[in-house]
DNA sequence: TCTAATCCCATGATATCCCACAGTTTCCCA
DNA sequence: TGGGAAACTGTGGGATATCATGGGATTAGA
């Protein structure tokens, strides 16, 4: 079982390490892939973290695009310009970057959550915040689907 | 791990010398081409450059055109014709000739950005400029892929 | 002989590796 | 069922290697 599932929070230490969770870490270690691949969230304060398989889908996502196309060079300097491969030390620990920390607004305490195939890291706080609304969100959204019977309707894109 | 990701700003020394970050150097001396291959890149204030790898994606690229047409005579001229493969010193630093320096408007720092097979260097200040742009236009593209994602069944892949 | 490019060594800062330890949880065996 | 023993996790800090940078020496070219 290869998912990134929970959520746990973790201090960072003087030098600015912090550890893996152990579930994360173990994940990654079976996707083979020594480092960690991080890159500041779109329209989150978060960062977006992952091994192999997040790294891959970035490829394919801007291997679609034709080599030297104004599409491709913009995607590549928004996803590869950003992101940094972190190395994980011998106790599982990595440093996150200045532009990463400032993303997220991390001082000392950071909370890392499970997306499946990827995870996220945040600052607790803003955390908690997401969550109350995305919980509050899906309330919402099941409360529409229970009084639609059946309807074929296109879910739109939400964001 | 052979791909160029990440953004490092260097310092140019008195006597022009720039160090090719880590990580690229390392990919780099992976990619088994002594040098750095480098070129204006077109329609941006910035130099690509790379190894091997971008050589060879140059070459496809140009091969694409019948052999004496104005399009693979004019992509040659631009790509090969304004390239230049410099040096690594000892210590993994290279000297930018005047044309690139003039070019991307370089005075005594750089950026170099990773684009996956190649990297970018950039003058600092109009790199912020346009990763700002880039992560504009991309979240624009993001909004298009997910109301794409959602038509066929969706495999899990969620954002 | 003079200028310029290349090589070589020095150095401070940073990152990386390595070992240490305390609190939990898991496991084992009486 | 209870009492350890062992393993793992998160944390801390010192030692070592690497990196970015600076400058002198050496070679080459004109």
């Amino acid at each position: 079982m290869n998912r990134f599932v929970g959520n746990f929070t973790l201090r960072l230490d003087s030098k600015g390490r912090v550890s893996i969770p152990g579930p994360f870490r173990s994940a990654l270690r079976r996707d083979g892939f020594g480092g960690l691949c991080c890159y500041p969230a779109m329209d989150r304060p978060a960062i977006d973290a992952g091994g192999n398989a997040l790294m891959v889908e970035i490829e394919a996502l801007i291997g679609r695009y034709a080599p030297f196309s104004d599409q491709r060079e913009l995607l590549a300097l928004a996803l590869f310009g950003t992101s940094e491969t972190l190395k994980i030390d011998g106790e599982g620990r990595v440093v996150l970057g200045e532009n990463l920390k400032r993303h997220a607004e991390i001082s000392e305490t950071v909370t890392f959550v499970g997306l499946g195939h990827k995870f996220q890291i945040w600052e607790p706080g803003r955390f908690h915040g997401e969550l109350a609304e995305a919980t509050r969100k899906v309330r919402a959204l099941k409360g529409e689907l229970s009084s639609q019977v059946a309807a074929p309707k296109a879910p739109g894109a939400r964001e």
